[in-house]
Formats: structure tokens, sequence, C-alpha cells
DNA sequence: GCGCCACTTTGAGCCAGAGCAAACAGCCTC
DNA sequence: GAGGCTGTTTGCTCTGGCTCAAAGTGGCGC
């Protein structure tokens, strides 16, 4: 395989400030692939040889459990880390990564993890923040789920999807990921029934429009309204 | 205030294999304090200048929504670091964290941060394994919150608890930690008139004693049983 | 040892949202 | 452009668990 050219990571902000010869060693151990959409990057349990930087595209990290209830624990945008089992101690992935439209990844062996801590000044602070974050974010999905309607956790799972990857359009603001009833159910922990129904409801009242694996809010401050609880969809 | 003992932290796993001078320099920016029971040891929002080490006790973390709503999001152990917003890139602390019990609490500046993870080797890939170990509970619970019915959410967060800081009597496992239905509501996400609802139905079959502010398991397998919604409690 | 307060129990009614069922519509393949 | 998937919509029914209400009860302070 070529070497893979540093511009690839250059602009990142995790090895800002990196020199070119530094930029060539991090990616000397490093191999990157293509996945097209619904492949899988890795799967939960699979034990866990590497580490992985997402490139360009959108990966859906999902939880199944015991009795095959899936959960979508997040969405990976371009430019972060995900599958760090590594940096968590785990031998083996805790979560499924499913490639949401065509990706591409860059992965490296756990064994450079160590080096990239010791090589990129500020990797180690960063990593912490990324784990951290994630850990807030999550302890919000849980204070949602105990204390939010199920109208307003599906409210705030689109806007927050939105900032994450809305596109402008006519329309309004477009979800840019493949997004089914199913996946919005599994962020919010109901049914596509019931998602299903408060989009059609949202979509009268002029909130949004769906479409096939598409979501465009058109009224992203009436939605606010909705996710706060301060108005019925 | 006099210098710490050495002996206080001689013993963690996070400082084994350390010299006696290097366990002096370590404490010197450090000072602890007795919290009494509910005594909050900081609280939600509050600027986060210090982190914490439990040297003996146990913490109660609570986040409080907004609204009022209020979640358990953890009970933290002797030994345990908490409230490491700093490692986190907080400046805030993102829950409050109240003595469960009597407790006694070692707390260094954050200044004090990059210092122990330059000179305690091993303390760095110590502490991700603690953020990662928590980030996998709180999506375990999200998990559960999505698929589970209330009864074995329940009946898992008291198995949890047993695990934790269970204690042998002659009665059964009695859970070590003062412990309202309230408390258990705010850990399950649902309500301390459900809890009691299911505590009594348990100690009616066997399962469990309860009373004021204490569960003890007298069925440990039968609760399991239930927690895994392959009996009804 | 009395009274109070915080915690707990139990009852009754109700409703958000799940489960079941079935029809419907983009979109891709051949 | 016909056929078949995969994803979506919508109606109906049923129920777990929340809400509101009120009556216990253990234990601490005085």
């Amino acid at each position: 395989m070529a070497p893979l050219d540093k511009s690839l990571i250059a602009g990142l902000p995790a090895f800002a400030g990196l020199s070119d010869e530094e930029l060539d060693a991090i990616l000397a151990t490093a191999r990157s692939a293509r996945f097209a959409r619904d492949r899988s990057v890795f799967a939960q349990g699979e034990e866990a040889r590497h580490f992985h930087l997402l490139l360009s595209g959108h990966i859906r990290v999902v939880r199944t459990s015991p009795e095959g209830t899936q959960v979508v624990a997040r969405f990976i945008n371009a430019g972060e880390l995900f599958g760090i089992a590594v940096a968590m101690g785990l031998s083996s992935y805790p979560a499924s990564a499913i490639a949401a439209v065509d990706s591409v990844v860059l992965s490296w062996p756990n064994a450079a993890w160590s080096d990239l801590q010791q090589r990129v000044p500020g990797f180690s602070a960063a990593t912490y923040r990324t784990i951290g974050t994630r850990l807030q974010e999550t302890q919000a999905t849980v204070m949602e789920m105990a204390s939010e309607q199920v109208e307003q956790r599906v409210a705030r799972a689109v806007l927050r999807l939105v900032q994450q990857s809305g596109r402008k359009t006519p329309d309004g603001i477009e979800i840019g990921v493949p997004l089914s009833r199913q996946d919005l159910a599994e962020m919010t922990g109901t049914t596509l029934h019931t998602v299903s129904r408060l989009l059609s409801r949202w979509q009268a009242n002029g909130l949004v429009v769906g479409g096939r694996r598409k979501v465009t809010v058109t009224d992203p401050h009436g939605l606010v309204l909705v996710a706060e609880g301060r108005r019925d969809g």
C-alpha cells in the first residue's frame, strides 16, 4: 500500500502544529479503508485490535442488548476518533460501528496508542476531553429518558442531528445523515410507530418535512419549543 | 494543617509502587476534609477548582435538570476519584456530590492534575479506565431504560448496589448505603411509589426485606431472575 | 416517653405510548 | 416499467406505570 498523505490529517485539531516529519511518522502505522454505506467497521464483542479516526462520512455507533434490542449510542462525524477501546482498557468493542454513508476510515493498531500519546503534545488531553464529552452527553441522555416525554426526546434528538450534520436547503435545514424512523426510535428509546406519528403531526404543523430516511427541519425555533415542552407539536 | 500521612493513599491501586518520597510529594498539595452525611462536597454548576478522591464513606452523585428532576448518576466508593472535571476539560461540575454517609475526602487543586499525570506512572491510563468504565456503565443504563421494564431496572439497580457495597448479615446481604425509595427511583427513572410497590411485592415473595432507608436482599439468585425478566417478583 | 417529621405504604383512576395489524409508497433491480 | 423490498403511515386496543390522595410507621429530638 502506498504511504498515506499527510494532508489527510494535517488539518485536524488533534494533530495541529506538528511537523511534516511527525505527521509522516504518525501515518506510517495507519491504514485507511473505504466502507460502503451499511458496512460495519467493527462489531460489538469483537476483539479490539485497532482504534479509528473518521476521515469522511458518518458512522453510526450501535449497542445491542442480549435480547436483541438496539440503541444508537451516537453518530461519529468526520475528524472524530472512535472505537478507542484501547484508551478505556477494554479488550473488545462495546458497540458496533456501521457506516451511515460511504465513509473513509483511518485505523491504527492499538500498539500505536502509547506512541501517539507521547509524540503528540496535547493528544492525551484531547482524548480525555473526547471521552469526557461523550460521558456528559450520555448522562444527559439518561436524564432526558428519566424526566421527559417521548415527544420532547425525539425533538431534541432531531435538533442535535441538525447541529451535527445539518445542511441548508431551500426548504429548511436537512439532516445530512440518512436517518430512518427506526434509527430515531433507537436513539430515543421509543418505537418507530411513535416516531412516525410524531413526525406526521410535526409535518402537518409546519415544523418539519419528512422523507424516506430523511428529515428536513423547516421551523427550528418551533421545534426547540417542542423540545422544551413549551409547545405541542 | 499537619501534613497528611502517606498511609492514607499508599494502599490505593492508583498509587501502587511509589516511594515514600513520592507519596509525600503527592500529598503535599492535597487537603483532606470530613463531610457529614447529607453534606455536599461540591454542587452542580459550581466552578470546578479541585478534583477529589474518596478515602472513606460513600458519595452520591446527583444531576438535576433545569426543571428540577433529579437523577442519581452513580455512587462513589472509597478509593475512587470523583469530580474530575479537570480531566474532561470542564470548567464547572456537571453534577453535585453529596455524602451518603459520613465521609472523608482528599482534594487537590486542579493545578496538581498534570503533575500527578507526569509523576505517577500509569495514573493517566488508570484515569482513562475510570472514565471509560463510567461511560460504559452510563451507556448500559441508557440501554436498560430503552429496553427494559421498570421492575427489571430496579432489580438491576439493587443488585448493582449489593455488589458495590453489600454487607453480609444474618438475614441476607444488606446494602451498605442508606438508600431511600426515592433514591432508588432516581437511579432508575421511576417514582418512589412504584419502587415502594415493587419492594413490597418482592418482600412478600421472600426476595428482599425492606426497612427505612434500607434494603436487604434475602434471595439474590431470585432477584437476578427478576432482573433478567425471567421471573415475576 | 411523647410528638413530630421524614419516609413509606397502599388505593383508585387515567393516559401516553407500546403492541398488533394492515395498507401504502419510494426506490432499486432486472 | 413490473415486481419486490424496505421503509412509512395510520387505525385500534390494551396496559404499565404515573398521578393524585391519604393513611400508616420508624426513629430522632426534646
